[in-house]
DNA sequence: GTCTATACTACGATAGAC
DNA sequence: GTCTATCGTAGTATAGAC
């Protein structure tokens, strides 16, 4: 990554320090800095700080969801497959991005409206092959209820990571122990 | 609650609009607006934004984190007595604040040595007695995986509802079957 | 395209009347 | 204690030189 554009390198800036700080509480100046930058470059290539904060949103967003929905809307898998796929995709993903899903769920709080254009909820969760086959391997149980577990034993880690982790290495290293972990958890719950 | 002091109507009007928008977000201007004053009268009774905000945090850290303590160091109560006795306190807490788990995740990120202060880690998971108990029941996994896990199960959903729930009133009802899903989960993965 | 200097605006804080 | 009016500053956006 050393011949970036002008216009990648605030890109990247804007996305590491938003994500850091949330939309609020970040400066122009800030990613200006953290680019290597002047602000008046910022207004240059994206108009405004909002139209910039959009674009870095667009790509976490798509970073976030789109592991999900080739996997879910596989035909072709079994149940644990899929779940083997997401646990270990999304785990990999966020040991690079560990600050990404604390950041969308909180975007998408402050303004619901503008991920419902983006992403479509019903494909990934609702009317999903996933979905099916959790409801016939698990008759007795809401499959939402199940779902929501799952997404929740991958992200919460990192959502909670600083109460519980002070120590990066020692968080690394569990995360990728977690795949296992998560792996043992469905088919126990699934009683595969 | 009829008769609050100014004092009351505007940390509860902060609470409120802090924890919708967030710190950088929130205008004196929303806190004021929300408790029907003006914001001259938030510097008459905090001094500065910042120092109400603190009162705010303070609150609500303890609010998040009391729950826990009494319970994982009762060295009377059983393991599932002690699951059974969090995720029960813990849905009704979150119930009546959904927004809190977000919030304080938040916040610790942005700030995680202000916390720090206030809450005592170890003592509530590390050292706790339910860490040993979990480690005699299933010695084979590290008991932080567990307690993540027990605690995604109870908090993600709240964290995460935007994505998975548009009715509010069907979110509520199964956050209240989730009690009974939570305790289901936790004996099937202890083996109980 | 990139920079410096500056205009504009929004916000937190305060002064001073009541 | 509470209000209205206003100050000071920090932040976004732009103009204009290079």
């Amino acid at each position: 990554m050393k011949n970036q554009t002008t216009e990648e390198k605030i890109i990247e800036a804007a996305g590491k320090v938003f994500s850091q700080k949330g939309y609020a509480a970040t400066r122009n100046r800030d990613i200006a800095e953290e680019a290597g930058l002047n602000m008046a470059l910022l207004n240059y290539y994206f108009r405004s700080k909002e139209k910039l904060f959009e674009i870095v949103m667009a790509e976490n967003s798509r970073k976030f969801f789109s592991v999900i929905l080739p996997i879910v809307n596989d035909f072709d898998s079994t149940i644990m497959e899929k779940i083997e796929l997401l646990t270990d995709n999304y785990i990999d993903l966020l040991i690079e991005s560990p600050e990404l899903p604390l950041f969308i769920f909180n975007e998408i709080k402050v303004d619901p409206d503008s991920f419902k254009g983006r992403v479509q909820v019903d494909m990934l969760f609702n009317a999903s092959h996933f979905i099916s086959q959790i409801r016939e391997v698990i008759p007795e149980v809401e499959p939402l209820q199940f779902v929501i577990s799952l997404f929740g034993m991958i992200l919460f880690p990192f959502v909670s990571k600083p109460v519980f982790y002070t120590d990066e290495q020692k968080f690394r290293q569990q995360m990728i122990e977690r795949k296992n972990y998560i792996i043992t958890w469905a088919k126990a719950i699934l009683k595969l």
